[in-house]
DNA sequence: GTGCTTCGTTAACAGTGTTAACTCGATCGA
DNA sequence: TCGATCGAGTTAACACTGTTAACGAAGCAC
């Protein structure tokens, strides 16, 4: 009892300054459009391939630490843009959180697939577990309760809900933060399920490249897919409409900016 | 002139015999879970593996051929399913299409990957040109364009969309036929656009298992997503309503019972 | 039959993940 | 402080991968 947190001592410092590189390298790697493979990453910190089994048990591991470390990156990237808007003003945050998040998928697309288009293995529970604990679910959940708080948006009451599903929303193996709803408000969950797949898919769409390459630069199909969700979150007053579609706009402009002309 | 369109002498015959076999074999390997490898391929067809290069240029061609026909296979399936119902009630059809296309997806996630979320580089053009042809994206939307022509539902008109998309559903890059559609129609396309969207988003989550187990199996997120769709694809009335979510439900139901408990 | 083309072979190279055996250095207990 | 221990890293090797080059053996056309 009252254990001091058994303080770091100098090779637990070394090697998690050791992990911190190989996703660094990693993501650097990804970035410049090659692929993640020991080797390459073993080389580019100065070491043989053999030696990064010391820290990761097989190739799987290596992605799976470095889809999870990337994950958490992007979602500090995403949370930095959002606090360009007050705390009391989630619904813009959660707006520029999502744009953050189409722009991180697009600029990354190859970190993007590791990450989100992963495909997880049948019944491998390491991944499973890992999947429910992912950043950046958890964040935008989290900003879209937030949103729940302010406007009271309705959602489907647990006996409305297909029974599987019910279950599902009550124990949910979704990275989401669910222990502060009531059990009698978890239809909120579906909503965070739905809300996520819409955003998921046309972000899917648009960092794969499977979609007409200028409709992904104007933005319009991101664009009208969240402006659909607009009125299920309870943003119902015109102005209120406008004033979040305007910063979606001008989330989009800094997109088209940044970007090269194709 | 007049031409008989030259019959194909017995190599030519063997030849394509050979590529039909290259996808046939390729099929069966992503079906056992192992992954696409010219040796795997070459090996399980009785050959070495440098005698495929003289059917493919490199890997990435095989990967192209392979899913080029993968989803022409898959689309026979789909449209076969769908001719249960007749030809003049192209909204049941559609209904059953799309459940047979995320049967097919659940069932073959691999091959679901490779065709539908396996990264389009940059501007490879070739690729680019394979995917607006791709048969199962001229399949639905064609289903889509017969559905508008009974229910005449409401598009956005051109000066209605962004000058960009304007552009795009003018020329479109897309898989579909849109030739036959005047051009004062075009803003249709924006519906197949956003349609595809939406389901492709719902199954990419499902068939690469970024989403709760029970909540595929249910297929609640799946039904909710196409039963939003109802409204905007001119079906109104609460009678067709119902008569299309209790084809939904049959074809899901057949999927419970298809799939192997967990 | 003589050529030419096509299909397939073997041999080899560079790259991948992975294991085993080994070395060197830091850490810890007496 | 000495000696044992453990941990990070090495090299060598194996079984794979895509890919090229050089070669052989069929089929087809004249």
């Amino acid at each position: 009892m009252g254990h001091i947190p058994a303080p770091p001592t100098r090779r637990e410092r070394q090697r998690e300054a050791t992990y911190d590189e190989i996703v660094t390298v990693s993501a650097e790697l990804l970035a410049e459009g090659a692929d993640l493979s020991l080797r390459a990453v073993a080389a580019r910190m100065g070491m043989t391939a053999p030696a990064l089994y010391r820290y990761v048990a097989d190739y799987q591991a290596l992605v799976d630490l470095v889809a999870y470390e990337l994950d958490k990156r992007a979602t500090a990237e995403w949370a930095k843009e959002a606090e360009r808007y007050p705390e009391d003003d989630p619904m813009a945050r959660l707006t520029v959180a999502c744009c953050a998040f189409r722009r991180w998928a697009i600029a990354n697309p190859r970190a993007f697939s590791l990450v989100f288009a992963n495909p997880v293995a049948s019944h491998v529970t390491d991944r499973r577990e890992a999947l429910t604990v992912a950043t950046s679910g958890c964040y935008l959940t989290d900003l879209l309760y937030q949103v729940w708080e302010k406007t009271k948006f309705p959602f489907p009451a647990l006996e409305d809900l297909d029974p599987v599903v019910r279950e599902a929303v009550q124990d949910p193996w979704i990275p989401a933060e669910t222990s502060h709803i009531a059990p009698e408000d978890r239809g909120l969950v579906w909503i965070y399920i739905r809300s996520w797949a819409a955003v998921y898919g046309v972000v899917a769409l648009e960092a794969t490249m499977h979609c007409d390459p200028r409709v992904i630069r104007s933005g319009a199909l991101f664009k009208a897919t969240l402006v659909d969700w607009l009125p299920p979150l309870g943003i119902d007053g015109r102005q209120e409409r406008e004033r979040l579609i305007a910063i979606l706009d001008e989330e989009l402009a800094r997109d088209r900016d940044a970007w090269p002309a194709p």
